[in-house]
DNA sequence: CTGTTAGCGCCTTCAC
DNA sequence: GTGAAGGCGCTAACAG
């Protein structure tokens, strides 16, 4: 492997030109049509590929973006790398994506390790934004950062979903069926999906002038083993809520679990609705309300914001791209008797 | 952005000492307890971070790896990405994960992007083992390329699964129950999973010495499309069969769908097994029996081989490491009456 | 249009 | 244990 590989000079060299004039065909700079054949020639002869890590000293651009995520199994994350990379791969910057795992040491250190490998952006779903020392290592970098979902104090542009406003929308859709025991389980303050649903969850109640259920609101994790624990738990109490909202697609699958074990049929026992729109919530019986969101244009605007500032170069406001819920009505909710 | 980066001769100039020393600092080498204090120091108060470009230029490795998928949407690459990170983090390697959504001409860009990156090692999953452009690619690099699930001519390692054995298992199982018009839907010849479950299914037939049923056997993609339109031909027909092998997990989505639609009941109207372990295996009614294999392992024996490969820079043997499948038995399927 | 040259930031000899 | 110098492969001036 360590083999000698063949550079712009052996190719120049080789096409009987410089090395300069090399570096303009690979560059598509203007050159000679005879020269380019040659240097073509050259080129496929010896089996030469640039190689980005010296033009990427040499230009101080490496163009890849870093794209962290603090779940990579949750399957919306595909969507929105999917719709990222696209944008991204058109302009032929690379996307480079690490998993934290909801470890803030692991994050550090893939942060640290983007910086020294000197990514021209960096697209974040930090995993606690209240976190001091990833917030002061990001507001250190010397790229522009873009928040998927997230809220920190800092020079970060960001794209945030409509979590409040669509939960608001799910609960006086479940006041609207009678319902007034309700519950909610979903993640903590310190990620914005949690607290964003926890607080259009309080502001619905509010609205109609209701005391806030606060023993059927649980705030924790995003996960399905907290989905389940937590279901269990609300649904097992006598009496226990009429309504139940799963503030994440994998707490839903927690709940479902719940649900199962405890023989529960809905919409008869329970009404339940969910959040984003995923096969499980399609294809189980009866097909799930959810509260949906566009994790494509997720995806697709956080690389767009990403890629004008690093061309851009600019230091101007701060972008905070809000994206829509729509709440999806389907079978899974009933009319209180 | 484009400001100056501090580099190694700040922190020398800074510390008093020569680059060579802060070199040494940086890459732990045996170094003076003061010095290593006083270079210290000196990184920390102008704020230095080693640019992994340049000693990439220098060292000739990237200490980067490609992970390059046909499909992220399909919830099972998580589990091996995320074991495969794993890996690699531990020894310092970063995963650069991309997506081709099944374009091989996007395959043979992110390849040709990757190499020029130099990267360490490639794990990919190839979109098509018969595309003469990606192998000839594959074997032109000139670092050691891990296959997942995937079998290609060439100087490749491998990691697959044991397909065929496990649809044996299974349709021995449903023999078993009195099933004899078995159908199957999976993915073309083309790609492993699809070519080693069908050939599994004809030779389960075959053993018994019973016809294998041709028309309930399609092989095509292995997404849910696909899986919802055979599915719905299939079970429309007049006599169908009473056992369907759904050969993939995106493909158990679509087939799930086609059987909602027609309104059939499990197990009472049909026999169902799926591959792979995933929530909608588990949380439907009934629970589905399946094929299962541990992706963990998938992922993290690719990563070993590839970091022994990139190490050892050995020539040696192949590599081509089995993951055996188990079937997990639920409650999707019944006795033929 | 083309050739020449000076680094980009780091590691690695080789002296000391 | 430490300093000095050369070069990894490329691009961006600057001359011609």
């Amino acid at each position: 492997m360590v083999q000698k590989r063949v550079n712009i000079r052996d190719v120049a060299a080789r096409a009987g030109v410089s090395v300069g004039t090399v570096s303009r065909v690979i560059n598509r700079k203007p050159v000679s049509a005879e020269t380019l054949a040659l240097v073509n020639r050259a080129m496929r002869e010896i089996g030469f590929t640039p190689s980005a890590v010296a033009r990427s000293m040499r230009t101080r651009s490496t163009l890849a973006v870093g794209f962290v995520i603090n779940d990579i199994s949750n399957m919306l994350f595909a969507t929105v790398a999917k719709a990222a990379e696209k944008v991204l791969q058109e302009q032929s910057y690379s996307l480079l994506i690490a998993n934290t795992d909801n470890d803030p040491g692991r994050e550090r250190l893939i942060i640290e390790s983007l910086i020294q490998r000197r990514v021209d952006g960096l697209m974040i779903a930090v995993t606690d934004e209240t976190d001091e020392e990833t917030r002061s290592l990001l507001r250190s970098v010397d790229f522009p950062v873009t928040l998927l979902d997230r809220q920190m104090d800092g020079p970060f542009d960001s794209v945030c979903d409509d979590h409040a406003p669509g939960m608001r929308k799910a609960i006086r859709y479940l006041f609207d069926l009678g319902h007034r025991d309700i519950g909610l389980i979903t993640g903590a303050d310190n990620v914005r999906p949690g607290r964003e649903r926890a607080r259009g969850f309080r502001e619905a109640f509010a609205e109609q002038g209701l005391d806030v259920p606060e023993r059927w609101l649980r705030q924790g994790r995003l996960d399905a083993l907290y989905g389940y624990a937590q279901a269990f738990e609300i649904l097992s109490a006598s009496p226990r809520p009429t309504a139940l909202v799963a503030g994440g697609n994998q707490i839903f699958a927690g709940v479902l679990r719940a649900i199962r074990r405890l023989g529960l049929v809905l919409p008869r026992d329970l009404s339940i609705i969910s959040c984003d729109d995923v096969d499980l919530t399609v294809l189980t019986d009866p097909p799930v309300t959810v509260i949906s969101r566009n994790l494509d244009e997720v995806g697709r605007v956080a690389a767009e914001i990403l890629l004008r500032r690093i061309r851009g170069n600019e230091a101007g406001e701060r972008y905070c791209h809000v994206v829509p819920t729509e709440l999806i009505l389907r079978e899974s909710c009933a009319q209180v008797r």
